[in-house]
DNA sequence: CCTTGATGTGACCACCCAGTCACTTTCTAC
DNA sequence: GTAGAAAGTGACTGGGTGGTCACATCAAGG
């Protein structure tokens, strides 16, 4: 969505830019980022921006996408060992953690993206629902291959996992090297309640 | 934290002053929401708003303070009848839903405020704390009485309970009439998956 | 009727914001 | 060397905000 000037620009005037807008987007979620902010911090006028981008939604929506593309690399190949539903989860969730440790930037500006914003409102349900659909082709696959309780209702299923995700990654933000095998443990001890679930096992 | 002033105002007037201000903390967070529009809504000058309370802040405590009792009263009893644990934390969850049925704009006050807020981290951070002891306290009960998995980590439960109520009532805000049974039988799915976990049980 | 203290008022302050545009600078091509 | 296009600029517009304060109004007591 930049404009030609923008990609015609000079790489590190390009950086300095993202940078700028990183950083400002991963501080405050979008109504609360200063554009203003934005073009001091990147040593550019306001004027120019408007160059670059049509408005501050654009730069946004160019912002969040470099941030997702960035996640997607990071989580290739999650999926494709085909061992266990429950392992291919732990992997997932331990990967993302992984990913906001090592992109904090890039994760806040997501995180900030799914805290409820009512301008992205329809482009939020609609990707809410894909990965509903990812979740539970995965799911259906492991009730076939008597991994999964075939009783449980799918779609409550997916709501499980997926506000547990939400809070579980948001909530590791400090990041400090020591307590990193500490948070991958909860994830697991975490995973271990969604797997088992809190009733006692008979046997 | 009003004034005296405040107390001291006529009983319709000082409904005015707190629908207005209700309204407006349910329709944005402590920070988005405008005391100018209040103090328009409310039918008074933004002069006198600072005779009832010190500033913003003290104002939007004070409302919070209001959903949180009408919130607590509404709860009563959840906990009283000791029957099992699962069936308290469904009573409890199903509660909170009809609580926001009931009172949508204190509802929202409270959702609000529980989306990360810098202005009220330490609160929030301290409140949460309580309820996991409570949480926890219910757990070592139910597996003493041999109804919950003693293998599981009690931190976890409580962190997978906690995200998932949080979610899970933040979701349903049509709240239309005829799809209330519909949401109440979802609660109760979800909790299924939270009880029972999706590995599939022997037996 | 007048004084006095409590209460009510809204123009105003300082600060923030996204976005615009007349103007300047820089680059390019002839 | 210069004309014209492209890129860069920042003061400015119109809008918002929380909070203040000199003044107006009102109520009660002497």
């Amino acid at each position: 969505m930049p404009t030609e000037t923008f990609n015609n620009l000079p790489k590190d005037k390009q950086e300095a830019i993202i940078r700028a807008a990183v950083a400002e987007f991963a501080k405050s979620a979008y109504e609360q980022a200063s554009l203003t902010k934005i073009v001091a911090q990147a040593g550019i006028a306001k004027g120019s921006m408007y160059q670059y981008f049509e408005n501050k939604r654009e730069l946004y929506l160019y912002i969040l996408n470099m941030a997702y593309a960035e996640k997607k690399r990071f989580l290739q190949g999650v999926f494709d060992e085909d061992d266990d539903f429950f392992a291919t989860l732990k992997r997932y969730y331990r990967r993302s953690y992984l990913f906001a440790k090592e992109f904090p930037l890039y994760h806040r500006v997501i995180t900030h993206y799914w805290d409820y914003c009512a301008e992205f409102d329809q482009e939020i349900r609609s990707s809410r629902e894909l990965r509903a659909n990812e979740f539970i082709g995965m799911l259906e696959a492991a009730i076939e291959n008597r991994q999964a309780n075939p009783d449980i209702d799918k779609d409550a299923a997916f709501f499980v996992y997926h506000s547990v995700g939400k809070e579980l990654i948001e909530n590791f933000l400090e990041l400090s090297e020591d307590v990193q095998e500490q948070h991958l443990q909860f994830i697991d001890q975490v995973l271990d309640v969604l797997a088992l679930g809190l009733k006692k096992r008979k046997e």
